[in-house]
RNA sequence: GGUGGGGUUCCCGAGUGGCUAAAGGGAGCAGACUGUAAAUCUGCCGGCAACGCCUUCGGAGGUUCGAAUCCUCCCCCCACCA
């Protein structure tokens, strides 16, 4: 199968170039195509989860994904659909995350034996002369066009502004699209659908330079259901890396998709087959948190890897409960169906958050409200007062009735003590006795 | 460079001397209802070992018993003109 058919039934693609051609370019062989990721910070998100899965898709279909990493363009900062500037940022910084980035794309994309590559368009676009920069590439591009792009369009009409700097993005990007055509016969840029503007204008500059068709695929902005930019909580992004989102956290994540997202949100961040997602279309209500649990182990695996994904469950299992998930679902799944046994008797390791304390701290009495600050539960004493006071904190199970409540040794059970703010954050106080 | 308009708590946005930790909305948090869902309703929503104290309204000074509000200087943004 074509892997446009793929991407499009998998619900990846907005928009394209020249169809019937794009078609044709992907039928047969290894067709090379591209992506950028911005190198503003050192960790991908979920957000950037939809173009990571695109090339990998590409390359189960035997094509040549390239990743380029704008080492130079992130110099710049892209002003497509931002309503401010961004902060521009360091050379330092950008190396740095690059690093980051490819250890994270590699878990999705096999980078070995050439069978992928990363790219920094650092090593092409620092070196650039500006007048002949202006002569080769700038004699291309109209102004006028550009002016009308809708790219630019909201920051033309806002209070900030278009700086110049910023407006030079568009060149820059068709600039590389034209080196990869060139240099590696790389024909197809993809990218998210505000990129629209800077991926045509390097089909453009691609034809007028090399005499060559490129192409371009836009994807969907990927929203939940409510209506917001998916992966973003009120602690911010939701991170690919373990350091930033523990792999637990990930799992929950997912675990707590909109019933309305779940088969769409299946579609697009696990490699399950088409036809058994559309089985799980027609479940609804309670019958849908089995779903939410494969797609929640089977994003957690792509991710950190199948072992975590196994920890992240069963912890699961042991916090909210568990589900035993009928072999009728999604059968292309490897999760664990059966009842499991408990995380110690499994011997698998208990993920859950936790800290460790000394029963010498415990023994002198701590105040509750320090202690959820202390953990990590809440933002401040503040914060945990308010908790306690409105009925959402809860020790080992039990509500904690008075702000002043002091927790000593009593409250040790099993050389734990198991803090929640709320009925689904979680806490575990490990005592070393 | 000139003239005019602005910078308020996470965001938007009221507030022109005490009643203002600062209206309203959004986001967020908690409770109830549930299915670790959504919607809805209710409460909360600067900090602090806490019925009191401390810090906040671009920055620094000043006037005043008392300042986000008045004065001075500085920084930044925007519009129009050059």
């Amino acid at each position: 199968m074509n892997v446009i058919k793929v991407l499009q039934e998998r619900g990846f693609i907005e928009n394209m170039t020249h169809e019937k051609e794009l078609y044709a370019y992907l039928d047969n062989g290894s067709a090379s195509c591209y992506i950028g990721f911005d190198p503003t910070a050192s960790s991908l998100h979920v957000g950037s989860l939809v173009p990571i899965m695109s090339l990998a898709h590409m390359q189960h279909n035997s094509h040549h994904p390239i990743a380029l990493v704008g080492g130079g363009t992130g110099l710049i900062g892209d002003p497509s659909g931002k309503t401010e500037m961004r902060k521009l940022i360091t050379k330092e910084d950008v190396e740095f995350n690059k690093i980051g980035i490819k250890k994270q794309l590699s878990n999705f994309i096999n980078f070995s034996d050439g069978r992928a590559e990363l790219v920094d368009n650092a090593d092409w676009l620092t070196g650039l002369g500006y007048i002949d920069f202006l002569r080769d590439i700038g004699r291309f591009f109209s102004v006028n066009r550009m002016v009308k792009a809708e790219s630019y369009k909201l920051r033309l009409e806002s209070d900030e502004g278009l700086s110049f700097i910023e407006f030079n993005y568009m060149l820059l990007q068709a600039y590389d699209f034209m080196k990869l055509a060139d240099s590696h016969g790389c024909l197809l840029q993809m990218g998210g659908s505000d990129q629209w503007g800077n991926i045509v204008a390097g089909v453009d500059l691609v034809r007028r330079k090399l005499q060559k068709t490129a192409f371009g695929i836009t994807f969907p902005l990927i929203t939940t259901s409510s209506g917001a930019k998916m992966g973003k909580t009120a602690n911010g992004a939701v991170w690919l890396d373990p350091e930033k989102t523990s792999p637990y956290d990930y799992y929950q994540f997912w675990v707590n998709t909109d019933d309305n997202d779940v088969a769409r949100f299946l579609a697009l961040f696990t490699f399950l087959p088409m036809d058994e997602i559309r089985e799980v279309e027609k479940l609804d209500g309670a019958d849908l948190n089995s779903v939410k649990s494969i797609l929640a182990y089977e994003a957690t695996k792509l991710c950190h890897g199948i072992s975590e994904a196994q920890k992240a469950k069963l912890s699961a299992s042991a916090n909210f409960g568990e589900r035993v998930i009928p072999d009728s679902i999604l059968p292309s799944s490897d999760v664990t169906r059966e009842k499991s046994k408990d995380l110690v008797e499994a011997g698998i390791e208990d993920t859950t958050p936790q800290s460790f304390y000394d029963v010498s701290m415990i023994e002198s009495g701590i105040p509750a409200f320090k202690l959820y600050y202390e953990v990590g539960l809440v933002q401040s004493g503040s914060a945990a007062r308010r908790l306690i006071q409105q009925g959402g904190a809860y020790l080992n199970g039990n509500r904690i009735e008075s702000i002043d409540y002091i927790v000593g040794v009593s409250d040790i059970e099993h050389d734990e003590i198991l803090l929640k703010a709320g009925k689904k954050k979680i806490h575990k106080i490990k005592i070393k006795m």
